[in-house]
DNA sequence: GCAAAAGTGTTAACTTTACACCCATGG
DNA sequence: CCATGGGTGTAAAGTTAACACTTTTGC
């Protein structure tokens, strides 16, 4: 086989039936699967569907769904939220594509992963049909998944634990005001280091940054001293990594 | 629509031909990319292609295929490459998917770009076919590639700035045994730094990690004093990583 | 002997870590 | 008044950054 005709093939494509020699390249498909992250001041949390059919009927996995033939990969995860959600606009990141000759027991399937990040109390059961389909797992509770869905979780979930030190995404998690120790819990419960973070380094370090804001009111209705409430600030943010800061944690 | 058929489509796949419902979610096809990096000593460089026929006749682009019906995406990226160099077993990494709806001018192609490194002295022009149709550009010379091919180039080239930080992967882009000058010249032209590294502080900081040996012999048919050369301890790297041990530069 | 790159150490600035007690509130 | 988590500072250890001259070789 000649390099002009290995290369050639994708320049050679006539049509996009099935017909002809290049027609087998076209009786596949592609799908995208969402890790759903949340987190509920305690731990972090998965978002999974029971599946009411074959194959893997009743397995727990991932929301997923083909990629629409005019539809953009990332339109598609976002369709697959708001579905599933009735949110939008929420946090979005491509982690892997999954593409093993059988990981589909019915035919040749990829799939494009996405992690989404949302705040777990914006989350509401939007229909009756969807408490009984969809349920928040702890993130160490998800037991034997459909598909190569334990997979990609754990890609997902390592993607997630190194994204969160280097970039402002912890908040997606969080509701807009939030306080420093929820925001420590969330470190603490992503991260599971075997130590936790310190109490006091954490907060040094964070405030250093200079991309928390205080709030005017604290927080409220707790059985101790309330909590300074802070917001990130998204747009001093922009400014300083255009500066060249990098977050790190 | 409801949930249940929503989801319920990946579920619903009851054949793979092109019939029926279903059928036209098969008309697309995905393919890879595979971004070559190579290095010569000063340049970091790209393997390029180019193109024999339309779409995008003559222009330059990435070496990729259509992945074949039961070929696994990793083993698409290694033929492709091992049919351009006739290399095997190198440093494949894959990065992401590129599927906007027109991205290829002739059908719906989503395409899965991987990250290659390899030794630049081990390849070599295997047929004068190949001489007129792939060669090594500068990373900073590609002009405009054919299709989102500029686009995968970027995204490919910020994971690899920074990849080479936090995993021994730049040894993949040197000689087995190479001077610590090289090393260093190698991490200067990935990472484009405002300033180059200090050299004595380079060299403190990667030998104190104890993953180069020396070699008994020196550098040969210089100009100058020889330099020491040195090859990488892939064992040691691994026992150090299951301790705990983070590569960093 | 000269051009070219190899090789080498110290100090100051900064960052990270470890650590313990008083404060404000609700019940 | 007590239980609960909120809030705070310092010192030691470690890391990073800045910096210039001697050595060895080929020509």
């Amino acid at each position: 086989m000649t390099i002009s005709s290995t290369f050639g093939r994708e320049n050679n494509q006539r049509n996009m039936d099935t017909t002809g020699e290049v027609g087998s390249f076209f009786k596949s498909a592609f799908s995208v699967d969402n890790v759903i992250f949340g987190f509920d001041g305690g731990d972090l949390k998965v978002l999974l569907i029971q599946r009411g059919q074959a194959p893997f009927k009743d397995k727990w996995a991932l929301p997923g769904d083909l990629v629409y033939p005019n539809e953009d990969l990332n339109t598609a995860a976002e369709r697959v939220l708001e579905q599933l959600t009735g949110l939008r606009g929420v946090y979005l990141e491509q982690v892997k594509t999954f593409g093993a000759v059988n990981r589909h027991p019915l035919g040749r399937v990829i799939t494009v992963a996405y992690i989404t990040l949302i705040k777990i109390s914006n989350y509401t059961v939007t229909a009756a049909s969807f408490a009984q389909s969809a349920k928040w797992h702890n993130i160490d509770e998800v037991g034997d998944l459909a598909f190569d869905h334990n997979e990609i979780l754990e890609s997902c979930l390592r993607r997630l634990k190194r994204k969160v030190r280097t970039a402002p995404i912890g908040f997606e998690l969080l509701p807009p005001k939030f306080t420093l120790t929820e925001l420590q819990q969330l470190y603490d419960s992503v991260l599971r280091l075997p130590k936790r973070l310190d109490k006091r380094n954490f907060r040094k370090k964070i405030l250093s940054m200079n991309l928390l804001v205080e709030c005017p009111e604290m927080q409220e209705g707790v059985a101790h001293r309330p909590a300074k409430l802070y917001q990130f600030d998204r747009e001093k943010y922009g400014q300083f990594v255009n500066e060249g800061f990098i977050f790190d944690i």
